[in-house]
DNA sequence: CGTCTTATTGATAATCGTTTTCATTTTCAG
DNA sequence: CTGAAAATGAAAACGATTATCAATAAGACG
């Protein structure tokens, strides 16, 4: 139940935010089982932990889902996956000049999204 | 003294880190102390926070010190910077075909450093 | 069905890094 | 000096996560 919870979600989700919504379909479950439910879907592999930095950690189905990265909303908090077969390439290459033997990455690019940039020059015009 | 004691280290300290080397020059300082001299630092732009996942930020100077990616080694743990040009430029129009306003980005690679890929070869035919 | 063993659970406490609080101390302008 | 303001350290508070542990549930087997 937790489960189908998570991926009828809209994803991303922090241990809090799920167990809120598990919480509404059967108030008994606690936080620890949904903190350790997740723990187990990313022993499995079947989602993966990311962090983007708003304070707790984010769970993120990767069962079916390619690499990406993220566009994050440092306004509204809303991020987008992004990918770039160029930049994969660029960033392999850097990697293999430094010697290192690479295993995952993670970037994140920090800023305003289309919405919030609206929102704000708007919100400069109006009272 | 604190910021002394800051540059003149290896960088990329903890607060902890930092803690311990300045109490060993005057045990009076407290933890408080160091904590609240690294945000002054980081609010007047002479330092920056960087998360690189290994449960706890680090402090690193800015100052007179360009943006740059971090190769990160989970064996060891240390990292070592890295800049590229042609990443920040694909970067760039990432974020703009998606109507972003990028302030800031992140981006970190994990893998083992030349030197615990050595070490990790050698321990399967060592003892 | 019972029964026994094992696994899972939820409430709570513990943990870890960090921040806040607050009484005390220091600074320094007048 | 002296009084107001700022800085300090010790300890408590905090937020997110993890561990503990007694109670419950599961299910293999007779």
């Amino acid at each position: 139940m937790i489960i189908d919870a998570f991926i009828a979600s809209k994803q991303h989700l922090t241990t809090e935010e799920l167990f809120e919504i598990v919480r509404q379909k059967n108030p008994d479950i606690g936080y620890a089982t949904v903190s350790r439910t997740l723990h187990l879907l990313v022993d499995a592999g079947i989602c993966s932990l990311i962090d983007i930095s708003d304070g707790s950690m984010r769970y993120e189905i990767t069962f079916g889902h390619e690499h990406h990265d993220h566009l994050i909303c440092t306004q509204c908090g809303r991020f987008i996956e992004v990918f770039s077969q160029e930049l994969e390439e660029i960033q392999t290459s850097l990697v293999r000049k430094h010697g290192f033997l690479e295993h995952s990455h993670k970037l994140q690019i920090f800023g305003l999204c289309p919405v919030c940039q609206k929102n704000q020059s708007t919100s400069k015009t109006d009272q």
